[in-house]
DNA sequence: CTACGATCTAGAGCGAGGTCTAGATCAAGT
DNA sequence: ACTTGATCTAGACCTCGCTCTAGATCGTAG
């Protein structure tokens, strides 16, 4: 069990695709971008060796990424905690105005869904009754 | 109460513009892409009026939309009604996909947002107790 | 008639967020 | 030593979904 652990053994930058869901491209991509906290790590050879907190990091991002955040934003996070502590006032604001557009988001997306549904019934209870009327149709 | 009414008369562009958010130019763009149901009427000096079933339709390529269906998929739909009557189980199943999707959706920003919020509770407890300390920060 | 704003077409351009390529190097197995 | 697969860098390229431009025309108010 020494490949799935949650070990303190650094990970090579596919292991930590794997892990986070993002692909080799994306974490060096991620990487240029600045969106890291700190330099990742490297071997003699020039490999990068992940730690754990990288990844954690790197898992944060991606949830933020999924919720919509912008690399923008991301970036100025990752800003934020490099230079340390005396600025959580500043990471806070950014954090909880996130969490406030994905609250929207998903009162946007339950109203559209309720919309869609409505319209799956209207398709559904058409097919059900077999009619060709009924429906609003354009071409009809 | 001639201009914001819901009539029968037929709408410039602009005036589409307007009720359905969209920009004159996405909805020329649309057109050009075949996302309407039926051609748009013109003027004789060509400029476009749009009905109110035209308008129906944008609203609901809106919330399509503004849920995340790509516009190939809308493409796809608006062919299906354009098609006329017959292919209902077809624009059923469509929509109906697109409507998991979306739930599906929801619940990833759902768990996003738990994340989130509890990234958010640490930095204000943080806050809240003046430390420095106590925080996850690879910095510190 | 003259202005002026709205609209027209065709097509170029853009921003976000990666993805992919080329060519070299590293590291491990045999 | 040789092969194989993972990784390296720099930078070109891609998709999506519009957005904008240029230059012409329409239509309405004065």
């Amino acid at each position: 069990m020494a490949t799935t652990e949650t070990s303190a053994e650094p990970l090579s930058i596919g292991e930590v695709a794997e892990r986070t869901g993002l692909s080799v491209h994306a974490l060096r991509f991620y990487e240029r971008e600045g969106l890291l906290v700190g330099p990742v790590q490297r071997t003699s050879g020039g490999r990068r060796r992940y730690t754990a907190s990288d990844v954690d990091w790197l898992l944060i991002c991606v949830k933020l990424r999924e919720s919509g955040m912008p690399l923008a934003d991301l970036k100025r996070f990752a800003e934020l905690v490099r230079h340390g502590p005396g600025n959580e006032a500043e990471r806070l604001r950014l954090l909880d105005a996130h969490r406030q557009r994905v609250d929207a988001r998903i009162q946007a997306l339950e109203e559209c869904r309720s919309v869609i549904a409505w319209k799956v019934g209207v398709y559904a209870d058409h097919l059900a009754r077999g009619e060709a009327d009924g429906l609003w149709d354009p071409t009809a």
